[in-house]
DNA sequence: GTCTATACCCCGATAGAC
DNA sequence: GTCTATCGGGGTATAGAC
């Protein structure tokens, strides 16, 4: 029964506007699945046809939602990396209100943490953005400004520390000085070469950090985690130059 | 043809040899295969189905040397951890013959690159080991002592830094001095608790370094990888009290 | 947008003849 | 130890009716 016109200003884009939501909300209900069997059986298991199976759709009608598995993987890969900047900005932003005196180290360690809590909650998630590819698939570019956000955030703190005189870290090795450069006038021109490649360094040995003890390789290794954790990386942090 | 025994002192043995070593060839092959196809597709994606067809085999003949897919990932994963830990045993080795002067710094540098080349030879093998878990397998006891030898060599270098005064390291954390001495005595009773636990969070943090360049992480960031790593894996050695 | 039906693949594992 | 045949699942993706 298709009313007439009201008083609204935009009638034709009510409809539509009820249309897109429920696409949406369909659309919301199929991500959720997935990540539900994400969760429970990891990436390379994912399948459409049990996500339709649980949601008691037929597989095909997915295909109206996502062209293909691949978008439907891509689509959760964003809204992981989204999930984790906004739980490290989160817990940033909580601790400079709260904690007492929020140096940059402190910061630091406090975003770690914050990465590792949320991996820790989300394995399969977080094993699909930093683990083993997916074998055949290929992300698009439209994930990076998502996967940038854990990376920036990481930039600002070391950038503040350093704004206020930093720390001297120890020299580069002979022969990467150009590389060091280059990731500096990528990533953050206002900070010296080795700070930039030192950032870049302690990333991925957070990362390090992070996936072994999500992927089981502290089983019967490391016992108390978190104070491993906090222990290691206050370690990253003087490694960028942020303590002392 | 039967043939009478001859002067060979043990013919039950000839005939059992030859049996065991047909099966060893075709096992071996099986595994072969198996990791032409693992660096082909990853570990997920593996089938006894598709090895048998490309050996000109069926199926069903596999599981007399299989008995599972899981027992045939497990070959592989011990077969990757021997090979892992015989490329880094073997440049350290070198190293200790041709080298100048090899210092323990200079050693650990050697084995980081050695892990990292070998890694970036054999990715799939890598993944394997040190990806993400493949779903649905859980790695028997039997793989434990492959998956020692790099982090024993790596331990071996420490002690001999430490054995003749080491470099003091940063103090504990609060509150992981009772991990730090539990590690110190599972690991290396002769070493302090603090270099026991840099000890761990650097080899998690090598793999973290190793980890991003093989599954794509640094792709459009780090440019000049191997100078990156060199830097990055002095920084290690540093943190365990190799230099200075 | 959802449905049925279908084409055309894949897999692990086992039974039983030879 | 290898074979055929089979059980009993799984999957992506499309066509075409409604």
């Amino acid at each position: 029964m298709s009313t007439s016109r009201t008083s609204r200003s935009t009638p034709p884009r009510a409809t539509q506007g009820a249309r897109a939501r429920a696409r949406q909300e369909v659309t919301a209900a199929i991500k959720d699945e997935a990540r539900r069997q994400l969760a429970a059986d990891g990436a390379a298991e994912l399948s459409l046809r049990a996500v339709a199976r649980e949601l008691g759709m037929v597989s095909s009608a997915l295909y109206r939602y996502f062209p293909s598995r691949d978008d439907l993987l891509t689509a959760l890969i964003v809204d992981a990396y989204d999930s984790l900047g906004a739980a490290a900005e989160a817990a940033d932003a909580a601790f400079r209100e709260v904690g007492e005196e929020p140096t940059p180290a402190r910061r630091w360690v406090t975003v770690c943490q914050a990465v590792r809590g949320w991996a820790l909650e989300h394995p399969q998630e977080y094993a699909l953005i930093y683990g083993s590819p997916v074998p055949g698939y290929h992300a698009p570019m439209s994930t990076v400004p998502a996967a940038a956000r854990v990376g920036l955030l990481l930039i600002g703190i070391v950038r503040e520390a350093h704004e206020d005189g930093g720390v001297a870290l120890p020299p580069l090795t002979p022969g990467v000085g150009a590389e060091a450069r280059r990731l500096a006038a990528d990533l953050a021109p206002d900070l010296p070469p080795e700070v930039a490649i030192a950032l870049v360094a302690a990333w991925a040995q957070m990362h390090g950090l992070v996936s072994f003890e999500v992927f089981g390789q502290f089983n019967r290794l490391v016992e108390d985690r978190a104070a491993f954790f906090a222990h290691a990386a206050t370690g990253l942090a003087r490694g960028v130059g942020l303590m002392r």
